[in-house]
DNA sequence: CTGAAAGCGCTTACAG
DNA sequence: CTGAAAGCGCTTACAG
């Protein structure tokens, strides 16, 4: 065992051709049966694997699918990557992962050089004709642009933003705020779209917080709150994150949660059940969202059709916790 | 547009050979001025971008590195992930991701099949008949296998737990408790040596409490902590996120924190300092983990000399928040 | 059932 | 400075 072995060590090996020796490893049954002994003993002796890079240039695929994120360092992600690494190991795919905020020449690079067959992308920020001109199967995930000529896997924002105005309406909450994410998020816009169309179905009085889905914000957001002289008395939060930083913020300021404001996330991260309070809020189904999207993908490598611009909603649900409870004017004590 | 272009394409164009077209590209100071400027007209005129995959072949390496990792949906990673895939774009290497609970054949096969220059190994559990039977370099992280022919970025556990302990016995606790992590991961192995060592040289009681790194595990340990005639006042969890679950069943349970018992995690993963009560922990540097362990493997696969076997310690700080306070009889109002 | 030969799309000594 | 040719390590019609 100094070298690797080639195929050629084994064929010499063997005494037979490297072509039988290719036939017997992928697909033995067209070899006879003493050969195919000889060359498994040969493959054995010699301790020889196939060289991947080069049978994938030969068949001129990758076996590999390429994931484009925003932000690698977004927990949200997590276990969305690993559904998606399930799926694709399961097909015999290898998995790569880039932050999609990398240059320009980098990105249109990566849909050209023959290292990966399709990509799942979760940013929907990059230049349309960017996305469009890469030679390769885009699936979208989570974040959807409709400039991009690429079917996706979404869950239903606005049903889930309904789900959550609906909950807090029925708390008798007559006024809502929305700490929203950034302005030009397609998640955040759809979301921030959808609370005010639900609270005007309801007649609840709006109020907007700026935010960008962190913690940090969140907590900006609460101080932004506190000092208005008329404070929504629920608020549903962009994210998790940021709703997790909002109601730290307000237990710092002195208010309680949820008898002073109640809080409503999106997500369900890890951490969402563990909070004091455990948060009430959308929960995502990422490990469905990181498998249906690597289906998605999957499925187009196969048929190599990739049926354009087509996006499958996943429904997400309301998971109510301890955050959220009776508007103040509504609670028994005050009755 | 039609089809991709190749090089026998744009050499057919501009006039010259594909050798000329190749130097070109990644040599043009070989290259005569006008021949030079044939060849990007040409290059420009065909959209022709170098196929990575037939280069990589050609020049036997696959500008790759893959990392494994016993649970990619594990937070703690995604931290460490960004880093390493931002050390690795920089040195325009590509970064493929897996769970390293595959089976041993794919495992074995990762490092025979030529499609990644180098391994980060997140893992210490794999058979060190394997790991070292890899053809490529592989750099540990984080865990550690002596075993590993293979060097490494390590934080320095046992310090770290010192830390811990020292704080604790600071604040004048006299029996700690240990949530520890599974029996044979080296990580918590190491922990709780450190833990029972530093405890020893300041006369400290112990008491170990079964434990697995999971939030689970942590609430788990809370109810057999409560249950227990001899409580420690001091309790000490291998991970955050055990150490998030210790504390939020303690309160479920009636009991406060740290008034009645003192928690300290291990990690500071991203909630650890909006928990309420925000968590006293070891912060592990997680970005500085990823590039510097980036930087190892990317510098072996440089000098092709895998440094065998030295572990690069770096340290972890302790951050003190809300979670610890003065053990019951030594605070003031008990005086 | 098996082999000789071409070829995936590049790069790189070698020669001139 | 440039080209012809070999070769990275495979697979796959084609022929027998």
């Amino acid at each position: 065992m100094n070298k690797r072995a080639r195929i050629a060590d084994v064929a010499a090996l063997a005494g037979v051709s490297t072509a039988t020796v290719s036939r017997t490893l992928s697909a033995p049954e067209k070899v006879g049966e003493s050969t195919r002994k000889k060359v498994l003993d040969a493959v054995k002796e010699t301790g020889y694997r196939i060289n991947g890079a080069a049978r994938d240039l030969r068949q001129k695929r990758a076996r590999s699918i390429l994931i484009l994120a925003p932000n690698l360092a977004n927990t949200f992600f997590s276990r969305i990557f690993a559904a998606i690494q399930d799926e694709a190991a399961a097909a015999g795919l290898t998995v790569q992962i880039s932050d999609s905020r990398i240059g320009r020449d980098k990105l249109a690079t990566l849909g050209h050089d023959g290292r990966a067959d399709g990509i799942m992308l979760l940013d929907a920020s990059l230049d349309p004709a960017l996305v469009n001109g890469w030679r390769l199967p885009v699936a979208q995930l989570c974040e959807w642009n409709d400039l991009y000529q690429a079917p996706g896997i979404v869950i239903d924002n606005p049903a889930a933003v309904h789900l959550a105005v609906a909950h807090l309406a029925g708390l008798k909450h007559t006024h809502l705020g929305h700490v929203e994410g950034p302005p030009d998020n397609v998640l955040a816009i759809s979301r921030r779209e959808a609370f005010h169309a639900a609270s005007a179905e309801r007649s609840i009085r709006t109020s907007i917080l700026k935010g960008d889905f962190t913690m940090r914000s969140g907590a900006d957001a609460a101080r932004r709150w506190a000092e208005l002289e008329d404070r929504p008395s629920g608020v549903f939060c962009a994210s998790d994150e940021c709703a997790l930083g909002f109601i730290s913020e307000c237990i710092r300021l002195g208010f309680d949660v949820p008898s002073d404001v109640s809080v409503v996330g999106f997500d369900d991260i890890e951490f969402a059940d563990r909070f004091i309070p455990a948060l009430t809020t959308i929960r995502q189904p990422r490990e469905a969202i990181g498998r249906e999207g690597a289906e998605l993908l999957i499925g187009m490598l196969r048929n190599d059709n990739p049926q354009q611009g087509s996006l499958r909603k996943i429904d997400a649900d309301l998971v109510v916790r301890a955050s959220s409870g009776p508007a103040p004017t509504a609670r028994p004590d005050f009755v």
